[in-house]
RNA sequence: GCCGGCAUGAUGGAAUGGCAGACGUGGCGGACUCAAAAUCCGCUGGUAGCAAUACCGUGUGGGUUCAAGUCCCACUGCCGGCACCA
């Protein structure tokens, strides 16, 4: 054959424009076919475009994908846009242009980058989460929730950013820090909307145990639902007819209590504040409490701050001992009862408040030595009158269960470290909360057949005054007719968080256009769950919670048929910028996609980004490494000049045919992309070398190397009359074949290697030792065998001295 | 502080307890070329040696084993998560 240019601009967009024309790659919704639903995270269209990162991460779901079509799956590989969010707002108030329009441009961009790198999204199934179609579902879930009552309000002491004038959630606002803007958060009293997640908390934890997960992923999730077990105790205020109920992990440090500890917040002050003798200054110190930051208040972990309260004491329920009890900030309001228990001698904590205060400090576990520090460990138990002598923890957290709840006084408890979700942002570019306060029926449902409820179209989507939603300065959306009684009441302005519409977006993409139900039945019982989900790791805690949470509601509800989402879990690495740092805007080190798909074509991209390292650890972007990738395809393509008629595998290739077949086919399932790569490498080396290829092995190598090189290989595979790649078979492979007739055999003399022989591959265990005796002979000349080690197909040890 | 993870040539990274460094990049040498690029061939962990070869070598120090990058113990350094969670 005549040397043809490799003109990888064309060829790509010859396919991608076939693929189109055939609608190759849509899944179809009634199929005798078993099902695929491989899932990548949606993107967020921000105006900065894709950079490789994004590539990376599809890339990984894109190789298997193509493979089970391969293998004659009905793939569901769909894709859509994350779209509401503050970037988009921010984006808008700073150039005029409004959040439609901002959103639409980037849907536009992402969508163009996306199709020139090749992907085999289904585009039928497109979602923009900010379209009426879409969010009138996630207000419908939110309906249910509040139905339910797992959507709710509360006053309570929120994370607002002042620049970004908005309220956030904790886990935007991790390190005192705005999640968006980076300023620091302060501390503002505003009612805001919760789902209580919480009440899910265990139902999330147990579902762990029936999903497969990366361990680091569950993990994670186990930490962040942060279950604890202990026990609830209550103490006796001795100068009124109250009790203290505190939370403990450690009810077997009981007698060994010196203090207590309340919440600046804590409401028992406000109900004895005239008998407290210095209510002034527990005032003056939750006042100063309150003006620090929630980062502030966590930072200052030695010097401890606190003041006794006068006029209260408490009673130890075990020992009927008094003791004193303080406020101090290093107990939380939202954790437990607000309230604890102060063991000084075995918590440290309690240990460095006992000595800034001068308090006793009694040891009740042996071990430690606590005129230096608390002893937290293990040991047997002194001063603790009916656990002296028990010398594990468990064993005297059991025994003193037994005695609180004899007595009547305390038992055995859960805590989650998880806390309600705060559902509400004070903005415009979010999904409408669709409820109406009314002065006579209090919070009413929009009806469920006046959704959506559209978010108006406004000029000036600048931020309210204190943290108020931009919403709020629209009379004509403010004021409304109560859905229940008529009277004239006002809409809900918040809006929902960015979390919102990500967390059902899978449920829509089985049927993506229905106008009936968020998606049919049928549909939802043929593609659930979500076979394989590839992320990142940051959206391990948050998004995936919150998702799961949802869905787990759902299925209470009875309207989805999987009680987990995700049946699988995997995470990709992040992509460094050429310098070794995290690729950022602001850093100048973003790579994007399009000046590769520009120098060296789609195909050299994703092999490249699957080929740089493993897949699931983060590496550094390196151009010239690229190059080797670029060759590879070279390399392919020049495979047409040494093509011969063959329709089998010639005796020479057979056995690299079968193994390398073999090992492509094992590492696309574990994600090992790279060593996949590196073996069709090989085989392109060796291929190379003896000069030739037939036709029958080049069908194969073809195939196997479609799901990372899909134009390459589609073109070749066509122009060499093989048919449509994309309607063929993966290949099988011949365990038997794998097998090379010899084996080289290390032979080692007390682990050293003295010598390499070639046997034959299924030599056995006296044959390969009499060989390997036979080419050291020299070596083990007068010396005594001690032992012999036979390895077949790998190696021979003897020891002899 | 607590919980994870990682540590291998100049470099990105391979190695079911069994030949450390696959595959790629870079480097060196050669072929082709007037020359360069591209391409092709060979070499490329360190030390000693003309050489065959020998010794050393997977963050540090111990251990288990015929055999350790891999398993166990202790430590150091980086990365990630959680964090006054009682």
């Amino acid at each position: 054959m005549e040397d043809k240019k490799y003109d990888f601009a064309a060829i790509e967009q010859k396919w991608q424009k076939y693929w189109d024309d055939h609608k190759t790659f849509e899944a179809k919704n009634n199929s005798d076919k078993e099902k695929f639903y491989a899932l990548v995270e949606f993107p967020y269209p921000s105006g900065s475009g894709m950079h490789v990162g994004h590539i990376k991460a599809y890339s990984g779901l894109e190789v298997v994908s193509r493979k089970r079509r391969l293998q004659g799956y009905n793939v569901l590989f769909p894709i859509g846009f994350d779209a509401y969010g503050l970037p988009t707002e921010n984006t808008a108030i700073k150039t005029g242009v409004h959040p439609r329009q901002v959103t639409d441009n980037n849907i536009v961009k992402f969508t163009s980058q996306l199709k020139r790198v090749g992907f085999s999204f289904d585009w039928s199934r497109v979602i923009d989460t900010t379209e009426e179609e879409y969010y009138k579902w996630t207000q419908w879930i939110f309906l249910k929730m509040f139905e339910n009552g797992l959507a709710f309000r509360d006053t309570t002491l929120v994370n607002y950013c002042p620049s970004c004038k908005v309220v956030l959630s904790n886990e935007d606002s991790q390190g005192g820090k705005c999640d968006v803007c980076h300023s620091d958060i302060v501390q503002k009293t505003k009612e805001v909307w919760y789902l209580r997640i919480t009440e899910y908390a265990d139902k999330l934890l147990q579902g762990l145990e029936t999903v497969d997960y990366l361990p680091n992923v569950k993990l994670q999730q186990e930490n962040w639902i942060g279950k604890s077990t202990g026990a609830f105790v209550n103490f006796t205020i001795k100068e009124f007819d109250e009790k203290l109920r505190i939370y403990t992990t450690r009810p077997d440090t009981l007698y060994g209590v010196t203090f207590m500890v309340i919440a600046p917040e804590h409401p028992i002050i406000e109900k004895y504040r005239d008998k407290i003798s210095n209510i002034e200054a527990l005032d003056a110190y939750k006042t100063e409490c309150s003006k620090k930051s929630e980062f502030e208040r966590t930072q200052l972990v030695k010097d401890k701050t606190g003041v006794k309260i006068e006029g209260l004491t408490a009673i130890n329920p075990l020992t009927k001992k008094e003791i004193p009890v303080y406020i101090s900030d290093y107990v939380m309001m939202g954790y437990g009862t607000g309230a604890i228990m102060a063991v000084p001698a075995h918590d440290s904590r309690d240990y460095d408040f006992a000595k800034k205060f001068g308090i006793d400090i009694i040891e009740v576990i042996k071990g430690g030595d606590i005129s230096k520090e608390a002893y937290t460990g293990d040991g047997e138990m002194v001063n603790s009158d009916v656990l002296n002598g028990i010398t594990n923890k468990k064993d005297a957290i059991e025994k003193v269960l037994t005695v609180l709840a004899e007595m009547g006084v305390g038992e055995k408890g859960v805590q989650y470290k998880m806390k309600d979700w705060a559902f509400n942002r004070q903005r415009y570019w979010g999904e409408p909360i669709p409820i109406v306060h009314c002065p006579d029926c209090g919070m009413v449902a929009v009806p469920y057949e006046e959704l959506p409820l559209r978010l108006p179209p406004v000029d000036n989507f600048q931020p309210g005054q204190d943290g108020e939603s931009p919403l709020a300065k629209i009379d004509s959306y403010v004021n409304c007719k109560c859905p229940k009684c008529g009277k004239d009441a006002k809409r809900e302005t918040d809006t929902m968080p960015q979390w919102a519409g990500s967390s059902w977006y899978f449920l829509r993409y089985c049927d993506p256009n229905n106008t009936e139900a968020f998606a049919s039945k049928e549909a939802l019982e043929y593609w659930m769950p979500v076979d394989w989900y590839n992320g990142g790791m940051e959206h391990v805690t948050r998004h995936m919670i919150y998702s799961r949470f949802w869905h787990k509601f759902l299925y209470d509800l009875g309207v989805v048929n999987t009680s987990e989402p995700y049946a699988k879990r995997t995470a990709q690495g992040l992509i460094l910028g050429p310098d070794g740092e995290k690729m950022s805007k602001s850093r100048g080190n973003v790579v994007d996609p399009n000046d590769i798909v520009d120098l060296y074509g789609a195909d050299v991209l994703r092999v490249y980004v699957l080929f740089m390292g493993d897949y699931e650890q983060a590496a550094p972007w390196n151009e010239s490494s690229m190059k080797g990738c670029k060759r590879f395809l070279d390399r392919v393509w020049a495979l047409q000049n040494i093509l011969t008629d063959g329709d089998e595998f010639s005796p020479e290739l057979q056995t690299l045919m079968h193994k390398t077949i073999k090992k492509v086919s094992e590492d696309i399932e574990q994600m090992k992309f790279n060593t996949a790569i590196a073996a069709m490498m090989a085989l392109i080396n060796e291929i190379t070398s003896l000069g030739r290829i037939n036709r029958a092995e080049m069908k194969a190598f073809l195939t196997i190397l479609n799901p990372f090189a899909p134009h390459i290989t589609e073109e070749m595979y066509n122009s060499l009359g093989f048919g449509i790649l994309n309607e063929s078979q993966w290949c099988s492979y011949d365990e038997a074949l794998c097998v090379d007739a010899t084996v080289e055999i290390v032979v080692q003399l007390c682990g050293k290697i003295k010598a390499r022989i070639n046997v034959p591959a299924n030599a056995d265990k006296d044959e390969l030792l009499r060989l390997a005796k036979e080419a050291m002979a020299q070596a083990l000349e007068g010396k005594t065998i001690r032992k012999e080690i036979v390895v077949p197909g790998k190696l021979v040890n003897i020891v002899a001295n």
